[in-house]
DNA sequence: GCCGAGCATGCGCGGCGCGCATGGCTTCCA
DNA sequence: TGGAAGCCATGCGCGCCGCGCATGCTCGGC
């Protein structure tokens, strides 16, 4: 069975004629003439009376006619979705996010790609770093918001869009409330509430140590709303990337001696081509104007809350 | 887009590997890479994106999966639908009978035959004479039961099943109810009650007409019950197919000088080829023992009280 | 009895889908 | 680090098949 022969069915099922059936199938009424008698012996029966006037349907043809009706209703519906995906008429971008980053600081970009794309459905997924690359490998995402240190291996081609200090969290009553930094060394021995899926702890307890501070792991959990919670109690300080710290009861400081900084970058699959969806998105987030843009490197390293009233 | 090139889009997309997809569906790997090559070109796009041992779909691929997908399982189902109609296992038999012709000598047939052919199912419907032979040319019906006192024209094939004798039908104080036979010189001046439906009064009016015999038609009914309930009331008396006065309140006489009798025939289209279960009715019909069937010839002209009740 | 409509058939051609062989590229492993 | 193996693309020639053209066959209508 073959697409044409379908068509042909068709078309002759329209007619009840064959020279008819083959003008609107654009071939010779030979042509159709043979291709249904090829159904007809694949299917072992007549599916067309032919009594000249009075050619019509066999009961075999009248049984086959839906199938053949859906099969040609899905055939013209997988082009004419096709042709709609080319013209970024209707598509959909996925874009996976690291957990330990929040929607401020891309609300605005979603936003506008959204309106400048009316057709096109984003879905953003949240999962830890080496989940993240394993599905854009895999195809499941197109696109990554990545935020380490450093950038992901040469598998992959990565976009950076800003950098994003790590800050000292804590609650008001806590001591570093009344700095105006925090110092690496001053962490020893402090409580420490740890947010387990933080990637970039395990690295920064490494350079902590270097200093002679070591701290006092008191608390973990995955959620990051029952860590902000513990700390609001008191329980000890948190090492936050400064965006992702969502509750205004909480008081954070900037850690210096030396700093943590991660990048946020926008990281695709290196040599995949990929869809228009994609392409228009990363120009959007390239030319897009991220809030600490332009005044991050000027940021004061003395008076940090100047520099976060800007953000 | 071709049927080919869908069987291989789903064997690679289960695959994910074109060598191994190219085993499933039994050609050659080049061959399915190009056929996947121009579904691509078709598309405007790839549908899957090459990285060795990640092979996977694309995002327009991941699209047009369920078209494929549901074309594969529509084809599939209509060869299987095939394959079951030619084994006879699923038929439809589509049967036109007169509305003239009760069910009452066909109940058993079809019992027998429903019974002989569990898969095959009947379906019955009554229509006038012309327009039976109309839906039978068109194939809307395959068979028809016909009784007219001479067959359809040579477009048809007819097979005869049995004789029915036309009676006169009255109330039981009625005068005819009286005589054993009422002849139609007899019939001069008496009330008729018409049967709308019957193909065959107007012939034997005419016939009526040239033995003198002219009847006052008083009450005309499509509706055979209505028909027999004016009867019944004592209206006039009724021209019946001897088998379709139902009304067990009724007293019905054989009509002689002349008789009437048509032949109830199984109709199909001349030199139309038919379906298995088309035949096996036909060869069924054929050795059905019908009650009149060897004591019609030898039933005495004289007493048709007593043959009757062999019917 | 001629003519036209309607479908089937004979025939030769051209395209295309195929397999085979091979090439480019990467990964794995010794 | 070089060679082998896996994976997909490409070049090439062949053979099938679906096509159009021409024609045949059989009705039905004037």
């Amino acid at each position: 069975m073959e697409m044409q022969q379908v068509r042909y069915f068709l078309a002759l099922s329209r007619t009840l004629n064959f020279t008819r059936a083959a003008e609107q199938a654009n071939v010779s009424q030979p042509a159709l003439t043979r291709a249904i008698q090829q159904l007809e012996a694949e299917f072992g029966g007549p599916l067309f009376h032919r009594e000249r006037a009075r050619t019509h349907l066999s009961e075999l043809g009248r049984i086959m006619l839906p199938y053949f009706e859906s099969i040609q209703t899905q055939t013209e519906a997988v082009k004419a979705h096709a042709q709609s995906l080319r013209k970024l008429e209707t598509a959909r971008l996925h874009i996976g996010a690291m957990c330990t980053i929040g929607p401020a600081m891309f609300s605005d970009l979603l936003l506008k790609f959204s309106r400048d794309h009316p057709n096109v459905e984003l879905q953003v997924s949240d999962c830890a770093a080496g989940e993240l690359l394993e599905r854009l490998a895999d195809g499941k995402i197109e696109l990554a918001l990545f935020g380490l240190p450093e950038g992901p291996d040469l598998r992959f081609h990565a976009v950076p869009l800003f950098k994003e200090r790590f800050v000292v969290c804590v609650s008001p009553e806590h001591r570093f409330a009344q700095q105006n930094v925090v110092r690496v060394r001053e962490l020893h021995d402090e409580a420490y509430v740890n947010r387990a899926n933080c990637e970039i702890f395990d690295l920064a307890r490494r350079e902590f140590r270097g200093r002679g501070a070591f701290v006092r792991q008191v608390f973990t959990s995955e959620r990051d709303d029952w860590v902000q919670g513990m700390i609001k109690a008191g329980l000890g300080f948190g090492f936050f990337p400064e965006l992702s710290v969502t509750d205004p009861a909480l008081v954070f400081r900037r850690l210096v001696d030396p700093e943590f900084v991660r990048t946020i970058m926008l990281v695709t699959v290196r040599g995949r081509p990929h869809s228009p969806a994609v392409g228009a998105f990363i120009r959007q987030a390239k030319s897009f104007k991220w809030p600490s843009d332009d005044n991050y490197e000027a940021m004061p390293e003395d008076d940090p809350l100047e520099a976060l009233a800007v953000a």
